[in-house]
DNA sequence: GCACTGTGTGCACAGGCGTACTCTGGCTGC
DNA sequence: GCAGCCAGAGTACGCCTGTGCACACAGTGC
């Protein structure tokens, strides 16, 4: 305790802590633009500053890392919904928030979503699985929102579900445009966020016409 | 030409043709499971028979066989796209004939399915390319066909082609979940089937209310 | 029939990989 | 203050990788 000399001092789990940020920050970098199956474990441990054997101190194999590196990932779109949740209570337009919303989050991580883009259907199962249950849980919470939206119009839960998983799958898609355009034609990001509100509009224009079966 | 012994005797390009179908064929199997880049070109050559360095004679990387690959995978979708258009020309019900003929083509063909869906967002670049190419020749004829349907009611062409893109985001969805359900649940095709047809009518119900800027 | 072409072989090399092992030195709990 | 813990270093192993080069030998064109 009396030496805080140079070398300034820390905590051993202040240090591993670090380190394992570190190395989800390099695995993340490394990710942007190639699949994490393709990423050896010496690579990581190189840009990370470690050796080798080190990275298991932190996890038992790269699948597992890249199962945190979801729940890091998933950090902004969680963050997402809830200011897209507090925008729907300032009685904006909804749509066009949530739109504006999900492009703000886009812009600030694109490396993230890259990731997510990239393994939601890659080669590591494990990770694959832990994006698929995230996602589910992202449905299902737009289809609360919407059953709210839609309480007194008598629709059946599987037919909400079916509408939240189609604004879902929009928006996801509007993403990957998103981050292609981003990098080479940022001219025309405004023109695919135009492209992204109106497909949900045209899609609450069908709810308003829609009658579910009795079940 | 006289000893057509045994060893069944073939001409220099049938073999070439055949080591490199066969080649492919070995690729779109371990890409069943698997990330293109994490495949080896040494694997590749092990399962189809030939020395790694035979490999050469056909093409200059796995990259380049990837994009072939791409070629090969995309044939029984543009086949479904004749399909559905036959059926069209039927005057059945268009949506539910287009779904039923989406859902015989992934059956049939799901390691095309899974290679497409796997590297539309995979490492290679090459592949990446090649798909989003086919993928929007998919999305203008879908716009074409919308055009036709449309004749009369003022749409302009920027919201024919957001439809369109809306619809094939979604078909595309319904193809991984069938591809996914179709290994462990297949019993509830029938489901996805349906939600499939009931998002593909939201849609068209939105159409319906849809009044276009004039531009 | 003979020279040519080109698919496929066999061998070799250097380099990258995951991981097992022993060791070090500084923070940590008593 | 001292024993012990544990992140990280260092070394080593066997395996797999892409690819260069010389060679074999069967169909091909004249």
């Amino acid at each position: 305790m009396l030496r805080e000399i140079a070398h300034e001092t820390q905590t051993r789990a202040e240090r591993k802590e670090r380190t394992r940020q570190r190395l989800l920050d390099v695995t993340l970098r490394l990710v942007a633009d190639r699949s994490l199956a393709s990423i050896s474990l010496r690579e990581v441990a190189r840009e990370a500053g470690i050796v080798p054997t080190a990275f298991y101190r932190h996890y038992a194999s790269m699948d597992a890392l890249g199962v945190d590196l979801v729940d890091d990932a998933m950090r902004p779109l969680r963050q997402m919904i809830r200011d897209a949740r507090r925008g729907r209570a300032a009685r904006g337009d909804i749509i066009a928030d949530t739109v504006a919303v999900l492009a703000k989050q886009v812009r600030e991580h694109p490396d993230q979503f890259w990731f997510l883009t990239r393994e939601r259907y890659g080669g590591v199962a494990a990770v694959r699985r832990a994006i698929a249950t995230e996602l589910r849980l992202f449905t299902s919470e737009l289809t609360i929102d919407l059953a709210r939206l839609t309480a007194g119009y008598e629709w059946s839960t599987d037919d909400l579900e079916m509408v939240a998983a189609l604004m879902v799958t929009a928006m996801l898609a509007t993403v990957v445009d998103l981050l292609e355009s981003d990098a080479r034609h940022p001219e025309d990001v405004a023109a695919l966020l135009d492209n992204a509100e109106r497909q949900l509009r045209l899609i609450t224009l069908g709810m308003g016409q829609w009658r579910s079966k009795p079940s």
